[in-house]
RNA sequence: GGCGGGUUGCCCGAGCGGCCAAUGGGAGCGGACUGUAAAUCCGUCGCGAAAGCUUCGAAGGUUCGAAUCCUUCACCUGCCA
């Protein structure tokens, strides 16, 4: 069988990690996180990390880089990945990327390049757009990239500073879009889990049950002296922002589970509206009995079993 | 027992005679997505394809016209006893 790169995507809860264990130890690869959460060193109840002891002696990568204080950052991310992937295939070990960051994933599957940043640029943007708001850029955007502003809102401050930025630094429109999936690097092979909706609903309800039960808001606590309320994203993890905000309301942390499966189940949806359009993905029901084989002939290339 | 305040669409909550199927937020449903992506943002959101129909605790009433005014009833709630 030749040498390719195999990714396991797909929304929250699915079983991604266990089955991407099973791939690698079976083909002989190594695991690559694609979630832009499980980057932080500290985060794992509520980031469902795989526990070292259930990860069958197989290597992660791309786990514990980051600290909550540090913001993530998709190119870094990419570069990290592609360099471990590439090392990987030289060895003539499997890559197994797994995760639920849809853009993450595409940043190493696809010939995405993101031009770069500057803190001082952006912060300027960001101040601008808290004084004057995102229409006023989006105006500028218009004369300067119509292009770009055609095809970003003028409602989404986020990315019309991002458009700007670019522009400012390259001095070039900032013209790219996401192109639609093409054949993916590395070979590689995409299978999704998914399952019912419904279904998948009452396994997040459960699993935000365990992860409270497990801990996760003394897992909050512990990582309030490591600075988890400057981070820029680890703040906004789901269940870890929820229970900052019981905190900071004096309420009983306990309390923040619901909102917290809320806004899981929420994110399902958006992972499942991102991951839907991508043609490439060989989609199999979570949970399937022969998941393991599937996967495997799926690997061993274009077997149709489904 | 006495004097108040309240009851609005799945939830919270504006509206206080016509411009109200009823501001806004949340949830739900759908969608977008190139350096915070578990982020950020958009659409939709009583029923109906539409004409139109049925809503603002209940029943009556006043008015050309009421969620908005009056009466009674039910329930919730504040203060004084």
């Amino acid at each position: 069988m030749r040498l390719r790169a195999v990714a396991v995507v797909g929304p929250t809860a699915t079983g991604k990690s266990d089955l991407a264990v099973e791939l690698a130890a079976t083909l002989g690869g190594e695991v690559l996180n694609a979630d832009a959460m499980q980057l932080y060193r500290g985060m794992d109840i509520g980031t469902a990390k795989l526990p070292p002891a259930q990860r069958g002696g197989v290597r992660h990568h791309l786990l514990d880089v980051l600290e909550v204080t540090e913001t993530a950052s998709v190119a870094a991310y990419q570069r990290a990945a592609r360099s471990i992937i590439e090392e990987l295939l030289a060895a003539g070990r499997v890559p197994v990327l797994a995760g639920g960051s849809g853009l993450y994933l595409r940043a190493v599957l696809d010939d995405l390049q993101f031009p770069g940043t500057d803190p001082e640029v952006r912060a300027g943007l960001e101040a601008e757009l808290a004084e004057c708001g995102a229409p006023a850029l989006h105006d500028r955007l218009h004369r300067l990239d119509p292009a770009a502003a055609g095809w970003i809102l003028p409602s989404n401050g986020r990315r019309l500073v991002r458009a700007l930025e670019v522009i400012r630094l390259t001095g070039r429109p900032f013209s790219a879009a996401l192109p639609p999936p093409g054949p993916a690097l590395y070979d590689a092979v995409l299978i999704g889990l998914d399952t019912d909706l419904a279904a998948l609903d009452v396994r997040v309800d459960a699993r935000v049950d365990r992860m409270f039960a497990a801990g996760l808001v003394d897992e909050v606590r512990r990582l309030l002296p490591r600075g988890l309320r400057e981070g820029r994203t680890a703040s906004r993890a789901l269940g870890y922002q929820q229970v900052l905000a019981a905190l900071d309301a004096g309420a009983d942390p306990a309390c923040a589970a619901d909102p917290t499966a809320q806004a899981t189940r929420r994110f399902v949806r958006r992972q499942r509206s991102w991951f839907r359009r991508d043609g490439r993905i060989r989609w199999l029901e979570s949970g399937r009995p022969d998941l393991l084989d599937v996967a495997l002939s799926v690997v061993a290339g274009g077997a149709t079993a489904g």
